[in-house]
RNA sequence: GUGGCUGUAGCUCAGUCGGCAGAGCCCCUGGUUGUGGUCCAGGUGGUCGUGGGUUCGAAUCCCAUCAGCCACCCCA
């Protein structure tokens, strides 16, 4: 067909069958959620661009490349949030939750957007269901989270999903680090390819990113930054890794592992599955401990993460939906009507049923034959006819499917009728 | 931003060497003058992604372009 609109690149319509596997996810994450003691946030899609610029930070990816970016007529410039941590923040000091008492934990399963080219796994409106805890510097509260985060794939029946846990330092002792970092990135600087250059003044961290072999195998001759680490964030580090191992959740200690936003601090975190291709990182977290401050807020530790939640449903290819099965929704009563007349009849005379249960009216004019046949594609148990001969009498035709039998009910019977089949 | 693959009916796809545009499913009608899930018969539905070129003749060959998918990059 030649389609006058169509959707957007990297956008996509959600049909029945998939609703309700997504649902069917989203009841589970919300129930292991609260369980951990989160509570709901919903947050504007739209935001003010600096929340993100100066929280996600340039020189990211992100805010470089990917931000749906937009001036209001008023000349004020807005952008579809990219992602969420930035907006929790924002939101936890705009409505003076800073003085509430102990750890605040939100979650959020909401819609984020990023101008990346789409492919498997990946949309440029897609969805993340992740949690942010503010109040608390506890390193085991960032065990907690971890676990937490694999709770949600296990909820779900995601199998073979692993941790990569690091400590990316603090401000105390990481910008010694980096200068490290950049000396001995420049004394290399014929092993890095061109396009990765550019990040070594910006964002050396980010070269860890690098899936290029020789940058690689030559930040593997590099010291770990674990071991460039101040006590604090040493110390830290090792409860959180301890209290993992208590907790039985499965992780490697992976010092290469970076994120890709400026705002992480100390632990950092990657959840990924191991599946041939498709995209194997299904989510990511760390510690904020500045975000809050920097933001205007009081000083307040924190820690988030976010897990994809199209790639995770692409890696539960062994789910228990039938993605092909009717795009039409079921019904309990469906109202086959002879004509116009008819139709007008059979809503008045069914409103009453809606109080119990699902009832369609087929007011197409179709033949009785493809009405019928609709009814059965709805998995109605009853069908109502109703025709010229229904409206002089008031007495309507009543067939149980179950079984086949037909009979004649009058119009004020009809709820009665229906719910004797219902409950049987 | 870079690369690969694919565009034919609502859906899934055939279409040989360049020679009338096809199948299955879906949908509609009838068989059953008002009744489903089985069956039978008939029917609707096409800018062969788009534009150009070669040719007596193009879904098929060539060029361009658009779209989709996949991969890189990066990320969730």
């Amino acid at each position: 067909m030649n389609l006058r609109y169509r959707r957007l690149k990297g956008t996509r319509d959600i049909l029945l069958g998939e609703v309700e596997k997504l649902r069917w996810c989203e009841e589970r994450w919300c129930e292991v959620l609260s369980r951990y003691g989160y509570g709901e946030i919903r947050t504007p899609v739209i935001e003010p661009t600096d929340l993100f610029l100066r929280s996600v930070g340039k020189g990211t990816d992100i805010v470089d490349k990917e931000m749906y970016t937009f001036e209001t007529k008023g000349g004020e410039s807005l952008t579809l949030r990219p992602e969420m941590t930035a907006s929790v923040v924002r939101a936890y000091l705009e409505n003076g939750l800073t003085r509430q008492p102990g750890t605040m934990k939100f979650y959020y399963i909401a819609p984020m957007f990023r101008h990346d080219r789409p492919q498997a796994g990946r949309y440029r409106q897609f969805h993340q269901v992740g949690v942010e805890a503010l109040g608390s510097d506890s390193p085991v509260l960032d065990a907690e989270v971890i676990q937490t985060a694999m709770a949600l794939f296990e909820a779900v029946g995601a199998k073979g999903v692993m941790v990569q846990v690091n400590s990316i330092g603090c401000p105390e002792c990481r910008p010694a680090f980096l200068e490290d970092l950049k000396v001995f990135l420049k004394d290399n600087l014929d092993v890095i390819p061109e396009s990765m250059q550019g990040r070594i003044d910006i964002n050396p961290l980010r070269l860890y990113d690098a899936k290029d072999d020789g940058v690689n195998q030559l930040l593997a001759t590099f010291k770990p930054i674990t071991e460039s680490l101040c006590q604090g964030c040493r110390d830290h580090h090792e409860v959180v890794l301890r209290t993992l191992e208590s907790l039985g959740v499965p992780f490697v200690n992976d010092p290469a592992l970076v994120r890709g936003l400026d705002y992480y601090c100390r632990t950092t975190f990657e959840i990924t599955a191991r599946s041939g291709r498709k995209q194997s990182s299904l989510a990511g977290g760390g510690r904020y401990d500045y975000l809050v401050e920097q933001c205007g807020g009081p000083a307040t530790a924190a820690i988030g993460f976010s897990i994809g939640v199209e790639r995770t449903l692409l890696h539960l290819d062994d789910k228990p939906f039938d993605a092909q099965r009717s795009p039409q929704s079921p019904v309990d009563v469906y109202v086959a009507c002879a004509d116009a007349a008819a139709q007008e009849y059979a809503l008045v005379q069914t409103d009453a049923l809606r109080a119990m249960c699902r009832v369609e009216i087929d007011t197409t004019g179709r033949s009785m034959k493809a009405q019928a046949k609709s009814a059965n594609l709805r998995q109605a148990k009853i069908m109502l006819v109703v025709g010229e001969q229904e409206m002089q009498t008031g007495v309507i035709q009543f067939k149980n499917f179950a079984n086949g039998e037909q009979k004649q009910v009058a119009g004020e019977s009809l709820p009665a009728a229906v719910q004797e089949v219902m409950e049987g």
